[in-house]
DNA sequence: TCGATTACTGAGGTTACCTCATCATGAGGG
DNA sequence: CCCTCATGATGAGGTAACCTCAGTAATCGA
């Protein structure tokens, strides 16, 4: 920790916050590391395995970014070969984006490594404090 | 909230850990509008606030990150006349990066205007669940 | 005193976004 | 049926915030 960590000390609850938020950056970061997949791949994985193959401007709605950036992420993961574009048999404008078996097996892979992760993180709370810790976080995000 | 948000609800603390880190994200951002200045040019600018003029590697160590970039931020704030760039008199090939007033002025302004922040988003807690946050916060850090 | 080290910066690269323009397709009105 | 307007994806090109590597000037240490 350096003098600048060590001052947050005594400072806001937000200082505190953002020293958490950086460690776990920096714990998911490794998790990745594994699979060589960026956090941004991560999530349009994640997004394909919850809601299965969809549009790519669906994709862009649900990741956030402009359709164009979704076109990059894209190409980048059929590059690896985790996912595929076929074309939309309702319209032929559109591009649908799916799973491959590896994507859907890699994205599994992540998602399970996530848990772990999570719980190696989390995993020291005493279960009141898990509690506590839910219920506060999830005030804070309403 | 779409879709991927409320799933969140049923997902592990650290999905909702990040969502409360999104929100809070986007209030730092919108609480330095009003000075047109960048979170990389704020943290900067707290630093020097918090040290005093310091050589660019110096800087550099504390915002973590390379010392040619720190020259590129210190360009920016220079720019801004909120820094100025003297030679060490300690050693020629150095730079000490100061605040001018403007500068120690915006740097305040900008530190109560992150207080007044965090308390409204924080404030809606209990004392109770503040100290109960703190005391979690801290453990996860360390 | 002279070779190694340090402080900064120019040149150029990367990543992850963005906007705007283009092209093909689709959908609704006359 | 055709014409206009909207929509889906992508090419071209831009930006912000970082990076490395090389170069120059100054200092340090044996």
């Amino acid at each position: 920790m350096d003098a600048d960590e060590r001052e947050a000390h005594e400072e806001s609850l937000a200082e505190l916050f953002w020293a958490v938020a950086r460690r776990l950056r920096h714990q998911s970061r490794q998790t990745l590391e594994p699979w060589e997949i960026n956090p941004g791949h991560a999530r349009a994985l994640a997004v394909l395995g919850r809601h299965g193959p969809m549009r790519l401007s669906a994709l862009a709605d649900h990741l956030h970014i402009a359709p164009r950036s979704t076109t990059e992420v894209v190409d980048g993961l059929e590059e690896r070969g985790v996912v595929t574009r076929q074309p939309d048999p309702a319209d032929r404008r559109a591009t649908l984006v799916a799973l491959t078996d590896e994507g859907t097996q890699i994205g599994a892979a992540i998602r399970a490594a996530r848990t772990a992760e999570a719980d190696r993180f989390f995993g020291h709370l005493s279960p009141a404090d898990h509690e506590h810790l839910t219920r506060i976080l999830r005030t804070l995000r309403d």
